[in-house]
DNA sequence: GCCGAATAGTCAAGCCTTCAACTACGCTAG
DNA sequence: CTAGCGTAGTTGAAGGCTTGACTATTCGGC
């Protein structure tokens, strides 16, 4: 579905002419719809008990758990995009809605005048604490309760080393990451 | 990030008892954290590669490819939301937009007066053959060549696992699959 | 000090997704 | 044959996301 032309190499050569396509073979294929298949179900799954079971969509989630683990709960708009994987206008209008619902408030940068600060209130602490034992079960049962631990391992492993590549500086938060 | 709220669960017991959350202990932290943000990225990247380039975001390319692959071009709407990982809806609206493009056009299915079949036309096809490549490299560039033969091989068990939790329908069609 | 370049963040327009009706058709029982 | 129920698909409104333009502030060289 997703690399493949019906019509393309079906007598590919091992290794095509530079130029050419490097087409996936049927085993690649199949590794990759998997992975992407169980990619988009898990996210999607997450996504959507924990939005109906609390109200909080993950995205949301994200943001308040990354304020709720920083000193003061309080952090740099762009820093809170860059730890949520989020661009700055998404992550803007986010802090936006959560601000109406009460659960964070902004604050002028002391040290920038540029800057803004998104702030974690008590109240947004509060439907945080409520809706993460809701998020782990989630975690628990549709992942880690399906894999043995060698599965975990090579999960880390990979996960990583796409890291690696994508995004150099991201995996470097992920090992002093506090929890 | 996302499983865990900063107060929470210091000295844990092993087994926590019923109606206690499961926290994630730090090594399964890492491991979903690194899941999930390599995921994320991956996607993001590709969609984002082969929007830019040629015009025709993932979920799009998802639906050419799924109707490029069946006998005569054409599927039923529901079959082909299944397939996309798709609700109705959101299909429905993404073939309205696609058949504004002229790559896809509606037909009443014959059988089942109720029923409608998304037909893949020519300009539509010409279109898929054009992105493929772009699609296919970028798979190549952000996934295969970043991994080892065991990995790719530890990435499609572990996709196909935690399919046969997800949706155990799904994945009688990744082994049927004609590419 | 002052000017130009870079950075932080916001905003508006357009596209996409979701949710909840809603239409239309087929199937089965009485 | 027709009433009632289930299925297939569409639609419109509401809200979220992306892109590009815009404002405000800081930094770095002169």
């Amino acid at each position: 579905m997703t690399a493949y032309v019906s019509s393309a190499s079906p007598g590919a050569p091992e290794t095509p002419p530079p130029g050419e396509p490097r087409w996936l073979d049927a085993h690649e294929q199949r590794a990759w719809r998997a992975w992407l298949y169980s990619a988009q179900l898990l996210q999607d799954r997450l996504d959507r008990e924990l939005t109906h079971e609390t109200g909080i969509s993950h995205a949301y989630y994200e943001i308040l758990v990354a304020l709720s683990e920083t000193e003061g709960r309080m952090m740099r708009m762009s820093e809170l995009a860059d730890k949520c994987l989020s661009s700055r206008s998404r992550l803007s209008h986010a802090v936006s809605r959560l601000e109406e619902r009460g659960w964070v408030r902004r604050q002028v940068c002391a040290e920038d005048g540029r800057g803004q600060l998104a702030v974690l209130t008590d109240e947004g602490f509060a439907a945080l604490e409520a809706a993460a034992p809701v998020h782990v079960e989630g975690v628990r049962t549709h992942l880690f309760d399906q894999l043995t631990p060698e599965q975990v391992e090579n999960m880390r492993d990979l996960g990583e080393t796409l890291l690696r590549h994508l995004d150099p500086t991201t995996i470097k938060a992920l090992h002093q990451a506090p929890s």
